[in-house]
This record gives C-alpha cells, sequence and structure tokens, in this order.
DNA sequence: TACTAAATTGTAATAATATCAAATTAGAAA
DNA sequence: TTTCTAATTTGATATTATTACAATTTAGTA
C-alpha cells in the first residue's frame, strides 16, 4: 500500500513517518494541486492527531528534496503537487480549478539574457477552462 | 511632469487621485517589481498621509484596467509592475532581484489542450543571475 | 532494548491582505 | 464658480497564510 511512498523517502534519506507518507499517498492520489488547509484537513478526518504545522514541515522537506513542488499561481496561498515530468499549470478564472498543461517550454535548463543560469522554469496561464466555456454556452442557450 | 499619467488615468476613466498618480510614477520609474510595503513607505516619506489600504486598492484598481501587473514569483507576497509588452521575470535566488525576460512565448492568446481559453501567461524563472556568478566565481578567484 | 536526534504537536507570533465606517475629495451639474 | 454626491482615502480592526517555538513523542540506530 505505502511502499512505494517509502521506497521514495528512503530514497532521499528522509524519515519514515506515516504523516509524511499521508501526504505523500494523498498529493499522488489527487492530482488538483491541494493548498495546505485541503490536504491537512482532509487528512485529519482519518488521522485526528495531525498537526496543521506537520503539514507545513512535511511539504518544506519534500519540497527541498524536489519530490513535491509548490505552486504560486492562485496568488493567495501556496499549492502543491507531485514533481512529475515538467509541465505548466492553467488556472481557470471561472472555476478555480488548476489544471497540467503538457506544453513544452523552449527555455528550460537554459542560460537566459547572456548570463543567468536558470534551474527551474513555471509556466502559469490564466482563462477560462474548456469545461467553464461549455457551461457558458450551454446557460446561453438553456436560460 | 504628470500628464503622462494623468492621461493613462483619463483613457481608462480612472478619477485621477494624488495618491494614483504617485504609484503610476514610482512604477514607471522603478522597474524593481517592488512589493507594497515598498511602495508604501518610499512615497510615505514625500505624502506623509498616505495609507497603506490606499496602496492596496490603488494597485487593485490599476490591476483591473491592466495597467499594472501583479507578480507571484517571490512566493510571499505579490510584486507589482507596470504592464508594457509582454514580458517574463526571472528571480535570482541568492540576491532575491526579479529581472525581466524577454522572450517570446509561443503560447499566449492561444487555446491551449484543445479547449482552454487563454487570457494571461506568466512565466517564471528561477536560478542564479549572472551578477551573482561572477560574484561567486570572483570570491573563489580572490579568496 | 535503550538511546538520541529528529519529528510531531499545539500554541503563540508574524506578515500580508481584506474589511469597514468615518472623513475627505474629484469632478459633474447647477 | 459653487454645490453636491458618489467615489476615494484613511486608520483601525479582522482575517488568513505561514512561521517560530518549546514540550512531547518517535524512528532508526547501536
Ligand atoms: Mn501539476
Ligand atoms: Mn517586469
Ligand atoms: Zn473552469
Ligand atoms: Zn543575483
Amino acid at each position: 500500500m505505502y511502499e512505494k511512498y517509502v521506497k521514495t523517502l528512503k530514497d532521499h534519506s528522509i524519515k519514515i513517518t506515516s504523516q509524511r507518507l499521508e501526504i505523500l499517498k494523498y498529493l499522488n492520489e489527487h492530482h488538483t494541486h491541494p493548498n495546505v488547509e485541503e490536504i491537512y484537513s482532509e487528512l485529519k478526518k482519518k488521522h485526528p492527531s495531525l498537526s496543521r504545522t506537520t503539514v507545513y514541515n512535511s511539504l518544506e522537506i519534500l519540497k527541498k528534496n524536489k519530490i513535491v513542488q509548490s505552486l504560486t499561481i492562485s496568488g493567495s496561498e501556496l499549492r502543491y503537487d507531485i514533481e512529475e515530468s515538467l509541465h505548466h499549470h492553467f488556472l481557470c478564472k471561472k472555476c478555480g480549478a488548476i489544471l497540467d498543461i503538457s506544453i513544452t517550454c523552449p527555455n528550460m535548463d537554459r542560460t537566459l539574457d547572456g548570463g543567468h543560469r536558470v534551474e527551474e522554469v513555471q509556466g502559469y496561464f490564466k482563462g477560462i477552462c474548456k469545461n467553464c466555456q461549455t457551461t457558458e454556452k450551454g446557460r446561453r442557450t438553456n436560460g
């Protein structure tokens, strides 16, 4: 059940704790880019002793080890995501969904403007998602 | 002196106030992507009655009118920038500088993943800036 | 099985931003 | 130019996300 996450932590020499395993599992199973509060309140249901501070601490150490990444696309709080292949993100201004975008960025791992060394790239796209456009049209037609 | 900024506000039918003019002037003259506190404390020197709330409110209305834009690249607070031609940003992890990057993004004003309507694109690059690399090398060589 | 450094917990502090009501003012109308 | 009013500014207070910290617990090693 948790072997996969145990391995991930071992590979990075991070101590294995149930809290960390649960957080990793949650992120692996929910690619919705949740914020700390969502992760905390969801896991709290099954593990009532969980502390918010632990969620913050765990995400921090996972981030340092590049196992998860944080996004600032929402503007108001950090959103979390497991680090898989490089991808970008789309924020729907109507429904708030944050979606994965798999376009290749021609500027990763490059030296920019003749000198800046790039270690991270984040592409944020904002607009109206496919689904919300359909709904708009639907509403107009129906009502 | 302020004609340029008066015109900008008039063109958008935004009421002309000294506070708004000062903020616009500040952003036009400082392309350092300052946060609210920097703008506030700098302008406060010359205009002691200025309120932080006004800085927040003004930036908000300027943003709604696409006269300024906000960046979340720093993670902890919003940074502001006048909206000129589309450009992206580089954050130096060493000195904290936020620099303009003028690369063309092939994904603006497009429809992504067969349906999402893109209205905004922000490209965030993070790493070590040219200047900080020179310093590193210099240090190593010299000491 | 015992030990210890690291992790977890809960509380309290901080920082950024939002809310609100009273005072002021920009700009339209008279 | 003066009057009027809706919009803006102000300052105080509230809220929210995040960090700091000290006491308790625990993972993993010896
Ligand atoms: Mn993602
Ligand atoms: Mn810029
Ligand atoms: Zn949507
Ligand atoms: Zn630098």
